[in-house]
DNA sequence: CGGGTATTTGACGACTGTCAACGCCAGTGG
DNA sequence: CCACTGGCGTTGACAGTCGTCAAATACCCG
């Protein structure tokens, strides 16, 4: 899975192609397409890492810059008031987190960012100031926000009408499509951090549940997980089974 | 609830006013921020009105421009391979309809825009497009998405962990704060025009169910949903009734 | 006035949640 | 090296919310 791509090649690569992190050690996913690498360079700030199980930032909390993620899974959550939580999104390389917040105000952020996996971010200013100073990135990120209510669609389509077993086969297949665009996979297996707890709280099930119906999609055939990683054994069977759209 | 107020005065507002459309005969909604109205002005090719159960566009159609909606309420909503309809997002005077394709691409929309009422229309160009040309507008439309996305993020969480009469409640309660941050409520009372079933396929809901539960928080004097108007019988009962976050 | 749509109501069943107990495994510390 | 411990996964019994089916009524618009 070695880059050898340059970022003079990135900026006339083919739209998909992810852009390279100049600064980052790994050297990617800084934004997923090609854009104007000079300005990236000066907007990028700093580059941290956080080991898994820990937190970017919590609910409540005032968040003036937004993260990209370059390595690593995030999971972002919110705790209720009867403390249930719900799982906004798994974020993978290239996502930005942390662009809930609005610029220039005091609201404190709505959710909760905690790694599933030791994890690499590089720090940009607000969204909206780079929208603003740097207009040319400015499209790319519309089509970034699209992307992201889009996914969400899907997820809010996903759990209001759909079932169990459907709802574990739809994540499933989303993480591991997300992951192959990055060329995160290998063969048919992905990464895969979630407990079966995790799962619930993404999909609006239980734990229990996840776990009876994830047995019965194993024994079907049709996917394994195991030592925390997924494999996608059948996947028209898993597509069939969504059925969504 | 005429409005008085000019565009200049528009224009160093509070934040929270919103902007008035000039070419518009409501002359209101444009965008809900003060702007460059100059800019704007430039950019609104159109205007148009559609009637109660036109479609402004169908799933699978190119759509190449956004729409701002000015006058009216707007269903987005999708249909499931098995037929089953979701509804997305019930779309307000002010929101933009339309965003979720990409600029410049081929992709069909997902989605389908029903107009629930006799509706009033700008055009502008695709979003990414104005955020490239008018980086003073790049910096709204990016707290725009932000808002979506924290929309939809509250929708998520309410259907996937609260009870049916939750989401009955938190669907009242949204409407009727979005219509009154745009000052359209007449006092505890919204105008409504989505049937039972509209609200059980933007609620992961039946339609029966839906009943059954509007008719319990109605005889509980929470609200009441009469000739096509909601009235809020009791703000506080109903807040804590969805206990969301 | 008439026909289609929306609402209302009841009976029944299924999917999923809740509760509880147990097993498994990895990390920890003695 | 082994016991301990806490988290996670697994399984069973049971209950409840919600979906499904069906039919009757009310309502709206032409």
């Amino acid at each position: 899975m070695e880059v050898t791509q340059t970022l003079a090649s990135a900026r006339g690569a083919a739209p998909v192609e992810p852009l390279m992190c100049e600064t980052c050690p790994t050297r990617r996913f800084a934004l997923c397409e090609p854009v104007d690498v000079q300005q990236l360079s000066t907007l990028r700030a700093k580059y941290f890492v956080l080991a898994s199980k820990e937190h970017l930032y919590h609910q409540g909390m005032q968040v003036d810059e937004t993260y990209s993620l370059c390595e690593g899974q995030v999971m972002l959550y919110r705790i209720l008031k009867d403390g249930k939580r719900q799982v906004i999104k798994i974020a993978l390389p290239g996502d930005f987190v942390g662009i809930g917040a609005q610029p220039n105000s005091a609201e404190p952020i709505r959710h909760s960012a905690m790694c599933l996996t030791d994890s690499a971010f590089c720090v940009f200013p607000h969204l909206a100031k780079i929208a603003k100073n740097h207009s040319d990135l400015a499209a790319r990120l519309a089509s970034l926000y699209a992307e992201d209510i889009a996914l969400k669609n899907d997820y809010l389509t996903c759990i209001a009408r759909r079932n169990a077993a459907q709802r574990v086969a739809f994540l499933a297949l989303d993480l591991y499509h997300r992951l192959q665009l990055r060329g995160l996979n290998r063969g048919d297996t992905i990464l895969f951090p979630l407990t079966q707890q995790d799962m619930a709280d993404a999909l609006g099930l239980t734990g229990v549940h996840v776990n009876r119906v994830l047995s019965r999609l194993e024994n079907q055939g049709l996917l394994e997980v195991k030592h925390h990683e997924l494999t996608i054994l059948d996947h028209k069977g898993l597509s069939k089974l969504v059925n969504l759209e």
